[in-house]
RNA sequence: GCGCCCGUAGUUCAAUGGAUAGAACACCAGCCUUCUAAGCUGGUUAUCUAGGUUCGAUUCCUAGCGGGCGUACCA
């Protein structure tokens, strides 16, 4: 537990021993006032004072004068119905040491469950567009704010290289072969091939052709889909690599769809499945979740049936506790279907549909096949060299690889802080030049915080080891920053208790600004030796929670900026 | 039609039943011969409407309005 947890837990115990009610232990909520100077920890006595035929404003005042100061507690204010906590001094100090620890952050108990996430669902032969980033950017927050809470974690995507889009942008390629080996190209293939099938009969018949011996895995179209396909799947490894993104494992829908297929057939005979209309379904109606169609009426297999074999494998390789797919709300009916049919099939393990909204234009929602989308490779290109300017504004010395260096760790930071930094359930309206931003509530801000903090320590001449004079932090801007980094692990608790990376990026920002606000105003080099020890040592514990919180959220920071 | 999600400042967002509804952007005025101005300080502006529950509602409930999404052979 955190210094901040156990002074949490403290508290409520001494309320609960003065309370002597075992029935008010739930209304009994340690909570933060929303103004730093009226206390550090508070408690509302509304509920408690009811039950008690009290007075709100009355118990307050009766518990503050019951409550004496100990070695956590340094004062108790009643203020009004609230009952205010200042921490003891040298109590909250302790939060610099906690913070200057290198795990700071992480959980140092580990928790003894399995977690599965899903997350990165692509498909090949397309293009890798923004709304992709925020699946992949979220997928992954969540799942290193899981890891950090001590679960362990196994991150998995499931990529469809086996659909129609597939043929569809075969067909065009063979229209006008043109460069090869490049997946990036796919994707406008797709988008060109969409808009002149919409009108050419002849087409959609060669499309068909395609698709069959794609299926059929023999003939000259499905060789030159194991190519392309290769060539879609080594253009999303290049993008992982510059999100320095890994997943444990990658399923393909090719690999799956045989014992989907098996599956379906199986649960058919065993009446979890009907036939009706010539096509194979789950008729979900007396759950209220209507009809999902596993198998058209031609035969051919629909989306469930490779989520079903993909699901089976997952669970029967490993015991999990908890399997997560991060998939946009759109798909919230669809996940909910597919849970049933799971559960009717005999499956046990928890499932969890992670929504989150999508990602539009200011002109209107994204689209694949009308070409309407802004893709990943513009945006990276145009942040990453308005970084490389803004670098070079400042620092006309450094090599042309060190700029580089510097300008990719800003672009992928501020991509992925982009993505993650509202509410999953927010639509993102995308806008480029919001988006290329390097001021504000961006990822830049707190990368900025770091870099100064490590000019600072490079300055100074503290050592941060041993008895550090942290009793001479008292100005009340310090103990807001201390507050504040004893805060985190609750921060990446709560963060990971909703899947919400929003709220570790918002804490990040704030106590970033609380530095900020410091910073300006006192000065840490210039004040004497041991002021400078303390005062570094509490920046030295910014600096590491900033720098574990964004790594938590998969962001790097630099040195030097 | 039915179901799900969202309506907060000019804009983008925060506040998951508590104290004076917070930020960022934009706009205006200041701050670099002192630790990185990608920073700091100050200023203007908001809970869609009507009921209800509650000591207390942006938050929960009901109805309406507005926007988005889904709803048997797309993924």
């Amino acid at each position: 537990m955190s210094i901040l947890e156990q002074a949490k837990q403290h508290i409520f115990e001494k309320v609960v021993a003065l309370v002597g009610n075992d029935s008010l232990i739930n209304d009994i909520i340690v909570d933060y006032p929303p103004e730093a100077a009226w206390g550090d920890l508070s408690i509302a006595c509304f509920v408690l004072a009811k039950l008690n035929k009290q007075s709100p404003v009355e118990l307050a005042k009766q518990l503050a004068g019951q409550i004496s100061a100990d070695e956590v507690i340094g004062q108790v204010q009643a203020v009004g119905p609230y009952l205010n906590f200042f921490l003891k001094p040298e109590y909250l100090n302790q939060a610099v040491a906690e913070s200057l620890d290198g795990r700071a952050g992480y959980s140092q108990e580990p928790i003894d469950e399995r977690i599965m996430i899903e997350y990165s669902n692509i498909n090949t032969h397309k293009e890798y567009h923004i709304g992709h980033l925020r699946n992949i950017c979220y997928g992954d927050a969540v799942a290193k704010i899981l890891a950090a809470n001590g679960y362990r974690v196994d991150k998995v995507s499931y990529v469809n290289d086996f659909g129609i889009h597939a043929a569809k942008t075969l067909w065009q390629f063979k229209k006008n072969q043109r460069a090869v080996g490049e997946g990036y190209i796919l994707g406008h293939l797709y988008t060109a091939a969409s808009q002149a099938l919409e009108t050419d009969a002849d087409g959609k018949q060669a499309v068909a052709e395609i698709m069959k011996q794609i299926e059929a895995r023999s003939g000259e179209d499905y060789k030159l889909w194991q190519e392309t396909r290769r060539w879609s799947i080594d253009y999303f490894d290049s993008i992982y690599q510059r999100l320095k993104i890994k997943f444990d494992q990658i399923y393909y829908e090719n690999e799956v769809i045989d014992d989907g297929r098996e599956l379906v057939s199986k649960l058919l005979k065993q009446g979890v499945l009907q036939e009706s209309q010539g096509a194979v379904i789950a008729d979900l109606e007396q759950y209220g979740l209507g009809v999902l169609v596993l198998l058209r009426s031609d035969g051919t297999a629909l989306y469930p049936v490779a989520d079903l074999a993909l699901a089976a494998k997952k669970f029967t390789k490993t015991k999990l506790s908890r399997s997560i797919y991060v998939v946009d709300n759109r798909q919230s009916l669809y996940f909910q279907q597919l849970f049933k049919v799971l559960e009717l099939a005999g499956f046990q393990t928890k499932l969890v549909h992670l929504p989150y909204d999508f990602v539009r234009l200011p002109e209107g929602m994204m689209s694949s096949r009308s070409g309407r989308v802004i893709t990943f490779e513009e945006v990276y290109e145009e942040a990453k060299s308005k970084a490389r300017l803004e670098i070079t504004k400042r620092h006309s010395d450094w090599s042309e690889s060190k700029i580089d260096q510097a300008a990719e760790i800003i672009t992928i930071g501020v991509l992925k802080f982009e993505m993650i930094k509202v509410g999953a359930d927010k639509i993102i309206t995308f806008d480029l030049n919001e988006a290329l931003r390097f001021d504000g509530f961006t990822a830049v801000y707190l990368q900025y915080v770091v870099a100064r903090i490590n000019s600072l320590l490079k300055k100074g001449h503290a050592k941060l080891s041993g008895q550090l004079p942290l009793e001479l932090l008292t100005e009340s801007k310090e103990r807001e920053l201390m507050l504040a980094l004893a805060k985190f692990a609750s921060v990446v608790k709560e963060a990971g208790r909703r899947y919400e990376p929003s709220i570790l990026a918002k804490y990040l920002f704030d106590t970033s600004r609380l530095f900020n606000d410091y910073y300006q105003s006192t000065t840490i080099i210039q004040a004497d030796a041991a002021k400078q020890t303390a005062r570094l040592a509490l920046a030295a514990a910014v600096a590491r929670v900033l720098t574990n919180g964004l790594e938590i959220l998969g962001i790097e920071t630099l040195a030097e900026m």
